[in-house]
DNA sequence: CGATATCAAGGTATCGATATCATTTGCTGC
DNA sequence: GCAGCAAATGATATCGATACCTTGATATCG
């Protein structure tokens, strides 16, 4: 077991310096001797001497942390409960930590601590639907970036996927298979939903075709197959089907398969996120794919420039439709 | 916008007092009179004070941190991958807040940072196969809680589900359901699915059964068929599948459905996990349940424990075998 | 009624690191 | 040979909160 605690004026009477050379050597300060620098460095190693985060905290004001708050409330947002928030959330840890700073992950409930207001900086994951609690956030007046879509005028950063891109990627791909009877199932009151919608509709305008909405809340398999169901009851006619989660197609196949109709030979059916299970699907899952790590990556990227008083800006990530057998 | 930054002295000279009394007053210590406690609470907010935390931090020679390390590589082990361990943070981090600690979240490979070290407390999560990992941070002397399968002498303390009972639970309802010729698939290199092999094993063996082993590394539905086209290959007789996670099961199930083997009449089947798709897939999958955010709470009860120099002790928590129609 | 306990509050030192300004030493150039 | 400068290092104050010890005022007891 190592000594309780190594402190820097150790090191410096170990050493025959004084304690602030030390702190120079060791944050490799060109004012001190390259020799020396690297004979305390060397020494510090060896004892196994740690940093006082605090300390240099305290001092430097600042914490060198920023504070991730995440909508954990399984809900039927289910935004955070699938896996890829967690890979967002590896994005962002990589990028930060390497930046010297570290990850203060809490819930939305929680940010009220001491600690989160502490914070250098803020990233907000999944807030989705509730804008309000976003604006609180905003109040701190810390650098402050949010995932999702970009709203009319808000104060702080956003970064997100291109929504508005992944609907008119999935609209033209249906114009392609000349379908002019699509559907679009999801909640748009989630903004980032809300975006798809629009590209898909904006897009699907172009050539003439307006699409009908049906809106579910729930993000499953057996809303997806309510939604086929509740069309086929009001006798609408429709050849696509552009579902706003993977589980969501899922049930819309499955319920069109009950049903004795073809996927894609009568309907056309699009899901979104690509997760896992959507290639080996049966039959295969056409999805749009989202590129999260790069997400996360960007998230803390932002984070820091704000905190370095460097300017950033909002920024939509280019998605990718992956076309399969549907 | 507030005054930059206020301090315990600016509020001890508004309120007359010295500032050792304000700090009194706002950690509710009885030393100071209940009247002047709250009147200089009720200024600390109105002057919408905050407590600087690394000169408390300091001061107390406590970090109130504890360290999340988790692994994120998107690897052969899914662990980290499914929804469930965001659960599981979830879990943490309310029981973590709620003590008045924050959480830390990092990488295994960012857990050199500085203020990794300065945590008060570690908890570990999917850190699986790699049992040197865990080993390595058991040398840095911190109070630590490992989620997993206990080992055979840890240092640490362990938290996780009861997979051997998880195991056994699968093992008894094939017996119950007439099955002779069981078998498990997934990768028993992983402590916790070793666990549940030696659970199925022991249990089955108490009724002169004994299963096969298909060795699969993967956790994907298309590994699943694989086994079973394996099986089916090498002419082996079976009529039950014990796969350690529902996208194993689902695999099989499929490719049981394309070679003509009726679930569960011929061969019945058992996943791990219990996914929402679960219960939706078709046939609805019987799966075995962990309670991921009690877990999470668990684990963070027991690093507070250690931190305050309780007693504590490795827990395994119970899971719920759910029958449906595999 | 004096002595002791109890309560409320303050003075000062301290946690460990770093910024600022000062100092020492060695060297260049005229 | 000495002003002048750069390089290397040090002394001291400081960040903000809390522990320890004291002090003064009031209650309680024999």
């Amino acid at each position: 077991m190592p000594a309780a605690s190594l402190t820097m004026a150790d090191l410096a009477s170990v050493a025959g310096v004084s304690k602030i050379t030390v702190s120079r050597a060791l944050s490799d300060s060109p004012l001190v001797n390259r020799e020396t620098r690297e004979r305390i460095q060397a020494l510090a190693h060896e004892l196994g001497y740690k940093l006082n985060v605090s300390a240099r905290n305290l001092r430097l004001r600042r914490s060198y942390t920023v504070a991730v708050i995440v909508e954990m409330k399984p809900s039927h947002d289910r935004t955070m409960l699938d896996p890829y928030p967690l890979i967002l959330l590896g994005g962002i840890s990589q990028e930060l930590t390497a930046g010297g700073y570290s990850v203060l992950l809490t819930t939305r409930q929680g940010a009220t601590a001491a600690a989160v207001q502490a914070a250098d900086g803020l990233i907000l994951l999944g807030q989705g639907v509730r804008q309000d609690a976003v604006r609180r956030f905003d109040k701190l007046g810390l650098p402050m970036v949010v995932w999702g879509a970009p709203g009319e005028r808000d104060e702080h950063i956003v970064v997100g996927s291109d929504n508005r891109q992944g609907g008119s990627a999935v609209a033209e791909h249906f114009i392609r298979m000349g379908r002019r009877n699509p559907v679009f199932v999801g909640n748009p009151n989630h903004p980032e939903i809300f975006e798809r919608l629009n590209g898909f509709v904006d897009a699907l305008a172009a050539h003439g075709v307006k699409p009908l909405l049906i809106r579910r809340d729930e993000f499953t398999l057996a809303s997806g197959m309510d939604a086929i169901h509740s069309l086929v009851e009001r006798e609408v006619a429709f050849d696509a089907v552009f579902a706003c989660s993977d589980l969501l197609a899922m049930g819309a196949i499955r319920a069109l398969g009950e049903l004795g109709r073809s996927v894609p030979d009568d309907v056309s059916v699009v899901g979104y996120d690509d997760m896992p299970l959507a290639a080996s699907f049966l039959p295969p899952l056409s999805s749009v794919r989202q590129d999260w790590q790069e997400g996360g990556t960007l998230l803390a990227r932002k984070v820091l420039a704000l905190i370095g008083d460097e300017p950033a800006q909002s920024e939509m990530l280019p998605v990718e439709l992956v076309v399969r057998a549907t």
